[in-house]
DNA sequence: TTGAAAGCGTTACCAC
DNA sequence: GTGGTAACGCTTTCAA
């Protein structure tokens, strides 16, 4: 039972660290068997005051920790008590959002996250899921970069759910909470027309993410349920970052037909729009609607109105799926959208500054 | 050697996980030694073409997964290929910021991160602290939380190492990354007062946290540099979140004697001043010089003059130190100091608005 | 170059 | 109630 406390070595002597505790040493200690320990530990009742306590005190003298890693591997379950949340980007306001609802889920559930940004880069999103297998996360909560899922089917196989957040599964069913994206796009856009505006230019991210298709769709049905034309050039994709967003604003106001409004269909592509707006003295003068919302949305000069997802709702149901999957449940996977609110902030309120439109031109609201 | 395939089961049979394929089973497949494939996996260069070949079809037949729990607890070094992340809260852009460069670098070692929110509570930090260790992850970059770090002597002494970062350790001596907060703060307070300011306010976040304390001594060096004297009432602290700091701001515009120039030591200190600002219309009245960059800050009217701290690299110099220390490094703890830069955008260059300075007063910049 | 056996720290099974 | 023994999936040691 040679469990020597450190006395921090001779001098010079780099602390060596020392040999954890283990049930074992407990058990020695304590005079009790190993599997007695073991019951302690996990609050089995079956085990006398007495050596409860014996043991407890052990612990405590040893500053024994169970090492979860062992046990996992041994328990039948084979829990880990880990799961993956891969997603665009830790650093960017939405993943972050959703990174912390989804955090403080699992922590009621004694659950650790592992992290990872795939970049919209589809291989890194296999990286990422190979890597979380590896560990053996109990589940991986997925905001999908690449176009096929079908993978993944290998992976739910062998015992490890995933479910998507914010973009649906392709080539595989599984389990997704979105956003009401068409929907929420339908509405900005008739937000903006029913302010007089005929020439709407939509702006969007990626062509293949999910997401900006369904918003598409929505500002379509939106101009053709106002009657508007959807007029070429109107509609540009695969803005990746505000500065390709920014130009691609900039190309549109040169443009011999320059719209008076716009809907942004993402973060970025909001800022970037703002920014080109800014530059030009116009940001009083054309309309914004940006979808999803962002910190200082409500700081700028207008304020900007949005369309705000429920991120935080999004990670909690998603991460609440996760967990129901990973306790068993083995119904047929569920598709949940989340609706959005519009929130009026004055950018989308601006009226047309010219020309088609009969109402008040020119100037900017004050 | 029964390695079924899972056929998905019959009508509604739930497809039960299909075990998982060892190394045993690899071995079976392949019929060579357990040992072999293990050589095998682990890239050992003893092993023939031949025997490498068939382990090597066997492994992608199987879809074989090596399991990094059991490795790691068999391992004589014991790594996990983890390490934990505890910070402030991954929602805030300063946390999210070090969280990705976090990622990035352990990236290039082959791990992965559990990320954990502290949200400024010293206990929430413990706990975390305690359930990285019970996770056995290889090391800890800590943003803490609490007032001290005694109790972390014991977790480096099991062996996991600690790095701060953004805050020092008390009462331990650990290796930290941190800003050149007194520096960079008292730059910010030199610019106010160059540009004519003597009524310079400090609005800082909890007294405890330590870089309010040395972002408070560099605004006084600097009011001292300048022969100017501190009023009292001129420094607030405790300012949690952006709404109270725009209390505080009001309550500071409401005085006999407000001042006409805030220098805010925190990111969210100085959105919530802003928005008192530009409530009452003084954004381009009262200067205004923050700590820490924000995502919008040169997208708002006027734009915001900031100390830039480098968060991506701190967070790459903190992760670098924490694994060297994982690789043996045992030498003495080291203090970094990472250099901030003031960044000018317009909110720090306004004049006085009246009184004591004869400079221009009253308009602001366009 | 290859393999058999022991063991990492824990839990499961089955006796007592 | 309590404890021995086997086993989880892997690496290490040592022998062939």
């Amino acid at each position: 039972m040679r469990v020597s406390v450190n006395h921090s070595g001779g001098p010079g002597a780099a602390s060596e660290p020392v040999r954890r505790a283990t049930m074992r040493d407990v058990a020695a200690l304590s005079g009790v068997s190993i599997k007695t320990v073991s019951r302690v530990i996990n609050g089995v009742p079956s085990v006398s005051e007495e050596l409860r306590d014996r043991v407890t005190r052990a612990i405590a003298r040893l500053d024994f920790q169970p090492n979860l890693a062992a046990s996992s591997l041994r328990r039948t379950d084979g829990a880990t008590r880990q799961i993956a949340l891969l997603l665009e980007d830790v650093a960017n306001p939405f993943s972050a959002t959703l990174s912390r609802a989804v955090e403080d889920a699992a922590r009621e559930h004694g659950t650790l996250v592992l992290a990872g940004s795939l970049d919209e880069d589809p291989q890194r999103e296999r990286e990422l899921v190979r890597a979380a297998t590896l560990h053996r996360v109990d589940g991986i909560l997925l905001v999908p970069a690449g176009p096929d899922h079908g993978y993944l089917h290998r992976e739910i196989r062998n015992g490890t759910p995933v479910v998507f957040a914010d973009r649906p599964p392709r080539g595989l069913a599984a389990d997704a909470v979105l956003s009401a994206n068409a929907e929420g796009a339908r509405r900005a856009v008739l937000h903006l027309a029913d302010h007089g505006h005929t020439e709407i230019a939509f702006l969007g991210d990626g062509h293949r993410i999910s997401t900006a298709v369904e918003r598409l769709a929505g500002y379509r049905a939106a101009l053709a349920e106002r009657g508007l034309p959807e007029r070429p050039g109107r509609a540009v994709w695969d803005l990746s970052d505000p500065r390709s967003a920014a130009e691609a604003v900039a190309a549109m106001l040169d443009s011999d037909d320059p719209p008076t409004a716009l809907f942004t269909a993402q973060n970025l592509v909001t800022i970037g729009a703002i920014r080109t707006l800014q530059a030009r003295g116009l940001h009083g003068e054309v309309a914004v609607v940006g979808f999803d919302d962002f910190p200082m949305a409500d700081l700028l000069m207008p304020r900007v109105t949005v369309v705000a997802q429920d991120v935080a709702g999004i990670g909690a149901l998603a991460v609440r799926r996760l967990f129901e999957r990973i306790a068993g449940d083995t119904s047929p996977p569920r598709e949940e959208r989340v609706p959005t609110a519009l929130v009026v902030r004055g950018s989308g309120e601006i009226p047309p500054a010219a020309g088609r439109w009969s109402g008040a031109g020119g100037s900017a609201p004050r």
